[in-house]
Formats: C-alpha cells, sequence, structure tokens
RNA sequence: GGGCUCGUAGCUUAGCAUGGUCAGAGCGCUCGGCUGAUAACCGAGAGGUCCGGAGUUCAAAUCUCCGCGGGCCCA
C-alpha cells in the first residue's frame, strides 16, 4: 500500500520549501510571460521532407524536461504546408487551431490524433538523463483542449502534475533538469546553475539558432508567486511516498453506502464524485514538525522496513533506545537500525506524515489501538461526527480513507456537514479581511445562550448563515426573556403561595382543559423535537421549541392562568395550575437542555433541585424527555386551534366597530357546523373571556336563521373564520354594559398605578377619587369588585386635598370624563 | 476553468424531493387594542417581476436547460 515515487507539488526555489494550496491561493498574479510555439521534428522514413509537430509553452524552460507531446485522441488534425518568412515547412497541428498561423497555408491532410500515436520525434535537447522508461513519443490524452496553443500539448513530468500521471500511465521516462533551487544542473552545460526563469530567453535563443522556433510573443496569464518571498512558484516533481488509494476505490465507495449523509446530496454529490476519481493519497511532507514517517531505508541494499512499535525500535536499534524516547524529531532520526536483509545501517526517510493522516487515525489513535483493543473496539464506528463543509476532502475522507485501508470499514455512521458563517454582507469571515466577529465580545454583550439560540434557529445548520448580530438580541428578547418571565412569573406566585410540588399529586384528568390542553402540546411537542433532532434538523426542533414557549406557554397557557394564580385562599384550580405550569417548566428545561445550557441549568437548580435534592445535579445529566402518547389529546388541540382562530375573529370583529375589549359586550354568536360547535363548546369560556362578553352562544350554520336574530342583524358585527363558520359579536351597548366597561378602566388604572409604584403584588392599598355622578354611581356600585381586583381596603370620595403624603394620585381622562385617582399602600398589620 | 451548493418583502426567513387555497411568518415602519410575568403580546395597514431568461405543462417560487451573484472544494 505505501509507495515511493514523485509528487509535482508547487514549490518555491528560493525558500526550498513546498507550498500548501492555500498559500498557492494567496499569491496569484498577472504577468506577462514568453510564450513559444516550438517545432518538434518527426522521425520518420519514407519522406524526405522534415516534418514538425508544432507545440506551444509559456514556460520554455520546461522544455528541458520535455518527454513526450500530448494530442487528443479524437479530435481533428491537419498536416499543412505554411509559409515560415522566407521557407516553407510541413507542420502538423490541430485543425480548431490553424488560425495560431502567421501566414498562408495549405492543409494537405487530415486525420485525428489517434492516428499520430506513438511516433517518434527528436528530442529539441538531449542534455538531461532520462530513466525509467521510454521517451519522445506523440502519446494521446483526453485532457488536451483546443481552446489555446495548438493542439499539440509538450509533456514535461518533472515540472507538471498532469504531466507526470500521463508519463506515469503511459510507462514513459523521467528526467529532471532542475535542482530544488530552482537552477539547471551541472548536465545541462549552457545553462547549469541559472535560475530557470532567468534561462528563458537563453533557451529561445537556442531553439532559433536550430531552427525550431515557430514564433514567440507573450502571454498574459495568471502566475502563482510565493507569499513568503514572491519568488515565482515552479511546479516541480519531488521525491515522495504514496498510498495507494486508488486499488481501494471499489472499497471506499461501498463503505460510503453505509453512511448518512447530511445533507444528503453530499454522499453521491461531492463526496462520492470524490472517491470515484480517488487519487494516490502524497503522504508524506518535507517538514520538520509533525509525525513522523516510519519507514527505514538500508543505506548499503536500499530495503525498505516500516517500524510498528517502540519495542521493535528497541530491538532493531544498534543504539539504545530508552523507553520513553520522544517519537519526534530530532530524537527519532538520531535511531540506526539493523538491516534485516545486509545487516547495513539503516536510517529513517526524513519526511514527516500528512497530519491529515492523523486526524484520519483518530478513531483507534485515542485508544491507542493496537496495543490497547478493548475500548477501540467498543466505540468503532463513531455514531456519529460534523464538521464544517470544507472538511468533506479533509476529515471526512481522511477518516474513511484511513479506516477502509486498515479496517476495511466505515469509521462513522452519520455525519453532519455544517455551512459556514459568513459576515452580514454573505462573505466569509477571514482575519485579513477583517470581517471577523469577535466571539467572545458576544459572550459578554449577549450571552452564550443567545448565541447558540441564534445560530440554531437562523437556518439549516447544514447552510452557511450570514450572521447578523442584531439578529441575536432579537432572538434573546423573543424567546430567552419570554422563557425567563415564564420561569419568574412561576417562582412570584409560587414563592407568594408556598407552593411545594411535592405535596401536590392530582391527576392530569382531574385537570381543567386548558392545563390538560399545554401539556398535551408539551407531550406533542416532544414528539416534533425528537423527529427534528434525529434528522439533524435543529433548526426545525428549536423553532418549534420557540414557538411553543412564546405562543402556546406563555401568551396562552400563562396569561389564560394568570387569575387561577392570584387566588388567595386554598383552591383546587390554584393546585392545578401550579403543578401544570411546574412540570412544563421543568420538562421543558430538560428539552432545551442541550441547546440554551445556562439558562436552563440556572432554573433545573432552582425548582428542582432546590425542592428535591435527591434528583440529578444538574439538568444536563437528566435524562431526555419521552413523549407520553396517552397525554397527547389530539381533539383537544384541535379545539383550542379553533377556539383561538375565534378570538383572533372577535378581536377583529370589535377592531372594525371601534370597540375595546376592556368595554363588556352582551354576545358573540358562532355561526358554524355541528362539528364546529362539538370542538369550541367545551372551551367556550375562554372565547367569552377573552372577547369579554357575556354570553357565547352557537348556531347552526345550516339551520335558517331565527326571527329574532333576522330582525337585528345590524347589531351584530359579522367575522368570516374558516370553513363556514362565522362569528357574530353583539356591538350594542346599554347602560350596564356601559357602566360595566367604566369600571374595568377604573380597575386598569388602579392596576397601572400600582404597578408604577412597583408595590407587592400582596400589598393591600387605600382608593380615593373624584369623578362625575357616573363614576360615583359605579363605585359604589361595584365597591366589592374594585377592593376585590385592586386588593384595595376602602374607597372614599375625596378631593385631592384629603390626601397623606404618600398617597400616589393621577388624573385621567377615560372617554370624555376627567377623573381624579389617589392611592395609597396600607402596611400589612 | 470544473464539481457541489445557495439566491423568496428593507433585514432574517417558511414553502420547494409528492407542480394547482402560498406567495406566508418574524423584525423594522404606520395606526388601533391589551397589560399586576413580559424591552412581551393582539388586530389592521404599507412593502415582493419568489435572482434573470428560455422551456415542459391546462397550471411553476416549486420540474428542465442557459445565464448572473454568493459560498465551499478542486484546477
Amino acid at each position: 500500500m505505501l509507495y515511493k515515487g514523485h509528487k509535482v507539488v508547487p514549490f518555491c526555489p528560493r525558500c526550498e520549501t513546498t507550498l500548501s494550496s492555500h498559500e498557492v491561493a494567496q499569491g496569484y498574479q498577472d504577468v506577462e510571460d514568453p510564450s513559444v510555439y516550438v517545432k518538434f521534428k518527426l522521425r520518420h522514413a519514407k519522406d524526405s521532407e522534415p516534418l514538425y509537430l508544432l507545440a506551444w509553452t509559456t514556460t520554455p524552460w520546461t522544455l528541458l524536461g520535455n518527454i513526450a507531446l500530448a494530442v487528443h485522441p479524437s479530435h481533428p488534425y491537419v498536416k499543412v504546408r505554411a509559409r515560415v518568412k522566407d521557407t516553407v515547412e510541413v507542420l502538423i497541428l490541430a485543425e480548431a487551431r490553424l488560425d495560431v498561423l502567421d501566414g498562408d497555408y495549405e492543409i494537405l491532410e487530415r486525420f485525428t490524433g489517434k492516428d499520430l500515436e506513438d511516433l517518434d520525434y527528436e528530442p529539441l535537447f538531449d542534455y538531461a538523463k532520462i530513466e525509467g522508461g521510454e521517451s519522445h513519443k506523440v502519446i494521446t490524452a483526453e485532457f488536451v483542449t483546443l481552446e489555446e496553443g495548438t493542439g499539440v500539448v509538450h509533456i514535461a513530468p518533472a515540472f507538471g502534475e498532469v504531466d507526470y500521471e500521463v508519463c506515469r500511465e503511459k510507462k514513459l521516462g523521467f528526467a529532471q533538469p532542475v535542482t530544488s533551487d530552482g537552477r539547471f544542473t551541472n548536465e545541462v552545460a549552457p545553462l547549469a546553475g541559472m535560475f530557470v526563469k532567468d534561462a528563458d530567453k537563453l533557451i529561445i535563443e537556442m531553439l532559433k539558432d536550430q531552427g525550431v522556433l515557430y514564433k514567440e510573443a507573450r502571454y498574459l496569464h495568471s502566475y502563482p508567486f510565493c507569499w513568503r518571498c514572491h519568488s515565482p512558484l515552479l511546479y516541480y516533481a519531488r521525491d515522495s511516498w504514496f498510498i495507494a488509494m486508488r486499488s481501494l476505490r471499489d472499497t471506499l465507495m461501498a463503505n460510503n453506502e453505509q453512511i448518512n449523509w447530511y445533507p444528503g446530496h453530499l454522499k453521491y454529490g461531492r463526496f462520492g464524485n470524490f472517491l470515484e476519481n480517488i487519487e494516490d493519497w502524497a503522504l508524506s511532507r518535507e517538514r520538520f514538525w509533525g509525525t513522523p514517517l516510519n519507514v527505514w531505508l538500508c543505506t548499503t541494499c536500499g530495503k525498505q522496513h516500516c517500524v510498528g512499535s517502540i519495542a521493535e525500535l528497541q530491538e532493531k536499534a544498534k543504539n539504545s533506545v530508552p523507553d520513553d524516547i520522544d517519537l519526534h524529531r530530532p530524537y527519532i532520526d538520531d535511531v540506526v537500525l539493523t538491516c534485516e536483509a545486509c545487516g547495513g545501517d539503516a536510517r529513517r526517510v526524513k519526511d514527516v506524515i500528512d497530519c491529515w493522516y492523523d486526524s484520519g487515525s483518530a478513531p483507534f489513535a485515542q485508544w491507542h489501538y493496537p496495543f490497547e483493543q478493548e475500548e477501540f473496539k467498543q466505540n468503532f464506528p463513531a455514531d456519529f461526527i460534523t464538521e464544517a463543509i470544507d472538511q468533506t476532502r479533509g476529515w471526512f475522507y481522511s477518516l474513511l480513507g484511513v479506516s477502509t485501508a486498515i479496517f476495511d470499514a466505515t469509521p462513522y455512521r452519520n455525519v453532519l456537514s455544517l455551512g459556514h458563517i459568513l459576515d452580514e454582507q454573505g462573505v466569509k469571515m477571514s482575519k485579513s479581511k477583517g470581517n471577523v466577529v469577535d466571539i467572545n465580545a458576544i459572550f459578554n454583550t449577549e450571552g452564550a445562550d443567545a448565541l447558540r439560540w441564534y445560530l440554531f434557529t437562523a437556518g439549516p445548520l447544514t447552510e452557511d448563515i450570514r450572521f447578523t448580530k442584531s439578529v441575536i438580541r432579537e432572538r434573546q428578547n423573543k424567546f430567552l426573556n419570554t422563557l425567563w418571565n415564564s420561569y419568574f412569573f412561576f417562582v412570584t406566585y409560587a414563592n407568594i403561595d408556598n407552593f411545594n410540588p411535592k405535596e401536590k399529586e392530582i391527576p392530569v384528568e382531574k385537570r381543567n382543559a386548558l392545563d390538560r390542553w399545554i401539556i398535551s402540546r408539551l407531550h406533542s411537542l416532544t414528539k416534533e423535537v425528537i423527529a427534528a433532532i434525529e434528522r439533524y434538523e435543529i433548526h426545525v426542533a428549536s423553532r418549534r421549541l420557540e414557538d411553543f414557549v412564546v405562543a402556546d406557554l406563555s401568551n396562552w397557557y400563562i396569561r389564560r392562568s394568570r387569575r387561577r394564580f392570584w387566588i388567595v385562599e386554598e383552591n383546587l384550580d390554584k393546585d392545578c395550575a401550579y403543578l401544570t405550569l411546574y412540570e412544563v417548566l421543568v420538562a421543558l428545561c430538560k428539552l432545551l437542555a442541550p441547546f440554551v445550557p445556562f439558562i436552563t441549568d440556572y432554573i433545573y437548580q432552582n425548582m428542582v433541585r432546590g425542592v428535591l435534592e435527591t434528583e440529578p445535579e444538574s439538568v444536563h445529566l437528566c435524562d431526555y424527555p419521552v413523549p407520553d402518547e396517552s397525554l397527547i389529546t389530539p381533539e383537544l388541540e384541535d379545539s383550542m386551534a379553533l377556539v383561538s382562530k375565534l378570538v383572533e375573529a372577535g378581536r377583529r370583529a370589535r377592531s372594525e366597530a371601534g370597540i375595546k375589549i376592556r368595554q363588556p359586550l352582551r354576545e358573540v354568536v358562532v355561526v358554524c357546523s355541528e362539528g364546529a360547535k362539538e370542538k369550541a363548546a367545551c372551551l367556550a369560556g375562554i372565547v367569552q373571556d377573552e372577547l369579554n362578553v357575556q354570553e357565547v352562544e352557537f348556531a347552526d350554520m345550516h339551520e335558517p336563521i331565527s326571527e329574532s336574530l333576522k330582525g337585528e342583524l345590524e347589531r351584530y358585527k359579522q367575522i368570516e373564520v374558516e370553513g363556514g363558520t362565522t362569528l357574530c359579536l353583539d356591538i350594542c351597548l346599554d347602560d350596564t354594559l356601559r357602566e360595566e366597561g367604566l369600571v374595568r378602566d377604573l380597575v386598569r388604572r388602579i392596576q397601572g398605578m400600582r404597578k408604577d409604584l412597583d408595590l407587592e403584588y400582596t400589598a393591600k392599598i387605600r382608593i380615593w377619587y373624584e369623578g362625575d355622578e357616573e363614576v360615583r354611581e359605579a363605585m359604589k356600585k361595584y365597591h366589592d369588585y374594585i377592593c376585590e381586583e385592586t386588593l384595595a381596603v376602602g374607597i372614599e370620595e375625596a378631593s385631592n386635598t384629603s390626601k397623606g403624603t404618600q398617597t400616589y394620585e393621577k388624573r385621567w381622562k377615560i372617554g370624555k370624563k376627567e377623573i381624579y385617582l389617589a392611592i395609597e399602600c396600607v402596611p400589612s398589620q
């Protein structure tokens, strides 16, 4: 599997080092290089007239390493008689590239590239020694294009990756006329020691002298330079060690079948395509730091040996090897082994291993395999790994590659490939562009939970997201604050009532419909969240959770239940409310724990650990909730959904009629099907309360409208709900209703004043007022109600002169009425 | 240059593998309402050639092809 060959790499001749693709990408510049058209003379006996292949290159210096000429097998080529200055010559080139010829020409013959295959030609130069195979032949290759040049490509395996590959395939030889500092070797006598790029001019002169230069031009193109020293990079063949991954292609693809990819398109898309065209893995790196390649070469007979353990190292070493030897350079390089074949000195090759090999070895390296095997066996393959999309050919591959080579198995069952985080403009964040986000600043200002929640809800993890800082705050307000307030609401009242969940036990079926509804919603939610997580759709899970917290829990359940918590005395319904909210919040914490770990554990510590010390120490040590199907009642959820729509319609009717919700109305009539009536009737109390009406009536949509109603249709505001259901709101007011409205307004103002003073929820107050006759009437008539609602111990009519120093007073305008109100906190006992 | 992906209101986005009540939601903006948990909430309004073009179809944001733009990987 491991063999030594050459690898053509982007190489800086000044630094004498290989550059990574990332480094190369940084250094492209547009430059002008010579562009030469060179005639290669074919060896042929029958014709006396010389026949040339016309080739093109922008790197004349590579001609010293020419081994072959490549043509496309199926494209048309022509033999032409062309005027070249004063003479006439016969040239071969691609028909599609005839326009590179300067003068007149006459086409003598047409054929395909295939017909040229295996023809021999005379080398331009014969300085460099060619080893390992034939040379100076015409070969065919699919990569030859007709977009530029002549359709005849000069091949120099020492200076091009494609060139190297094709020569290897065709079993052609190899010549390296250039040293690693970019200078010609002594073999190339006229240019010895000269830097290759500087030699271009001389080489062109040499071609001219030989009469093989057809023409010369300048060529503007993008060429890579060293990002450190700005030297032009050379593509240069270096000695390299390879793993023969090509031989594992089918196994790699079979193992890929065993993997679940998220997103799915990677499996046969980017990753699958990559495996289909897999190349041998160039394993070695000419670096100092890294895992040393454990190959020792005998300096006498050249035998290669791989060492597998420290024990083996100690056994074969000529010098002594301590048990705790540092297996890195430079120490490992001092270990000289005895060659098994000839007894000579075997020394380690200087290379280290590609660090991707390290990453691919993680599954067994972390368990010290093969020296210890138990834990590795228990943990292989991994259930799940994740990294960003750029690792498709990085870690995702190195893991599969190493594991396939060693164990013939896939190392992971599920892989989630994340998108990148881009800046607000959609451009990748990078230090050099200065568009990176200071993550610690976000932690300080927004908090870790807020950042996490933003990332989860922003969109599918598999896609790039544009990072918008303001949205973090937006989501924090919407979700985390609502969650916190829900918790805080509970704690506030639980403290007032000294509620202890340990002391209460009420079966769910004994609780009221609202309780059973939120519990049903909770378990439905649990189901949805788990399903979404299992599909790795974290954004779906988190959006469901957010909807539940904001819409179902806070804005419906808690808002609808508030009055139940205000009841002072012991009461079963109040206990149901406490118990339900407690259970929902605790379960919610567990559901949310992986998403927002800090706030949930804080809530858990107080709500659970504060009550029961036998519970797990942290929410993160609790089992994830499991939905209880028996508590899910779809009919109840449907009913509530319908009720919610009715309430919405009712509010709209009020809005259109210009009557605010605080103003009580006589009734709503829901005209609907029998089925809809059955759904909604059990929750009619909610409609009544939300819409502030005295009655909720149902009428069959299929029955003719009753006479009594028909006569006064104009007093009803009608709103279409859905599926033929219509809501009719009685918008007629009488004096009683107006008075009740006034009272609600007064109560609302007094509550507001309590809040202004930031009074304790249990604090008692005394009220003074001044107003017209109607206000006076209402205050007297609804005295008890107002006291109950506002925790007042007394209401007196008084002018603003009768107040004490602790009194808070305010003048209000309700409708057209001017009203004076004053409240004062009454010390308890 | 090639491969794979993404492109919907000012911003963030749902819907698109199974074409036809989808053109939805949130933020922001305007107006009105509600409010002893809430910088919360509710209702209404303004705002979109669903990147552009062509095609398939009775019908396309949704399928196909060609472009344009962003991202990643590879040349």
